[in-house]
DNA sequence: CGGTTATGGTCAT
DNA sequence: TGACCCTAACCGC
């Protein structure tokens, strides 16, 4: 269940674990056709864009595309472990294992096809090459709400529920301020503590927001549990205290997707 | 053990 | 806006 830190952590540990080596690939589900095309190759590369992944191969300039959705996973094991479940493409070199499970898209895309997926998308803010101005001018032409812009991957590619939600707390944003009205020092604050928390998130393969002077340490609290492994200060915390202003945290589904933000400390 | 939920996205209506 | 995709973890019984 990964937002885009996620992704880019996978395509480095693809890379460490397999380039340059020759790979036997399957699909041990027999969901993914291209698999057995690529089979006895050599794995070249693996390069993320926003919660895309794409993996390339020596001898073909065809890519492999996956999109782990809200349910997908992709990981690493020693050796050769035995099938357990659904598995929709196995990548292997006999020292170690990738297995692809449950994604939204795993297809063999060519070279063009591979292009009109990254033009969809919008800079990405763990991406050298990233463009921030385009992020910012897109938000500040827009009636869309922060909350809505922040999830839309034609806008920033990479964010996800819980770093919008983030971002939003950390800069006292009200979720539901259009775009145009932010104004242009906010927009770029939203870029830059967005660029800021996913670096961490990437480097520790966990979402942490909480500023050190917030840790449950040195408050005196105990440190929480959070599904991601993480701290963080509004995500799935409805109706606790906030942490800042001691009010309770709200949570709402917009747009089918759940919301949460401290009404105070985010007051419009 | 069954029901619920999820860090996502597409498509039809 | 809702159905659907598809898997695993978690919760209450």
């Amino acid at each position: 269940m990964p937002e885009g830190h996620v992704i880019h952590r996978l395509a480095s540990d693809i890379v460490d674990t397999f380039a340059g080596h020759r790979i036997a690939s399957s699909s041990p589900q027999g969901r993914f056709a291209g698999a057995r095309l690529l089979d006895g190759n050599v794995l070249e590369s693996a390069e993320a864009w926003g919660k895309h992944l794409f993996v390339g191969f020596a001898s073909t300039a065809a890519e492999v595309h996956i999109h782990l959705g809200i349910y997908g996973t992709m990981r690493l094991a020693e050796g050769e472990p035995e099938v357990v479940g659904q598995v929709r493409w196995r990548v292997t070199d006999g020292v170690s294992t990738v297995d692809l499970r449950g994604p939204n898209t795993c297809a063999l895309l060519d070279p063009a096809e591979v292009a009109a997926v990254i033009d969809r998308l919008g800079p990405d803010p763990l991406r050298p090459d990233a463009d921030a101005q385009k992020f910012i001018d897109r938000v500040l032409r827009s009636r869309s709400t922060i909350a809505t812009l922040l999830m839309d991957q034609s806008v920033i590619a990479g964010t996800g529920n819980i770093y919008r939600a983030e971002v939003l707390f950390r800069l006292g944003i009200d979720p539901l301020t259009p775009g145009r009205s932010l104004g242009r020092e906010r927009a770029e604050a939203i870029w830059q503590d967005t660029v800021e928390l996913m670096r961490i998130g990437r480097q520790r393969g966990r979402i942490d927001t909480v500023r050190p002077e917030h840790d449950p340490e040195a408050m005196g609290r105990p440190p929480r549990k959070d599904d991601h492994g993480g701290e963080v200060y509004v995500y799935r915390r409805q109706n606790q205290p906030c942490w800042i202003c001691g009010g309770p945290i709200l949570t709402n589904t917009i747009a089918g997707r759940n919301l949460f933000w401290c009404p105070v400390c985010q007051a419009a």
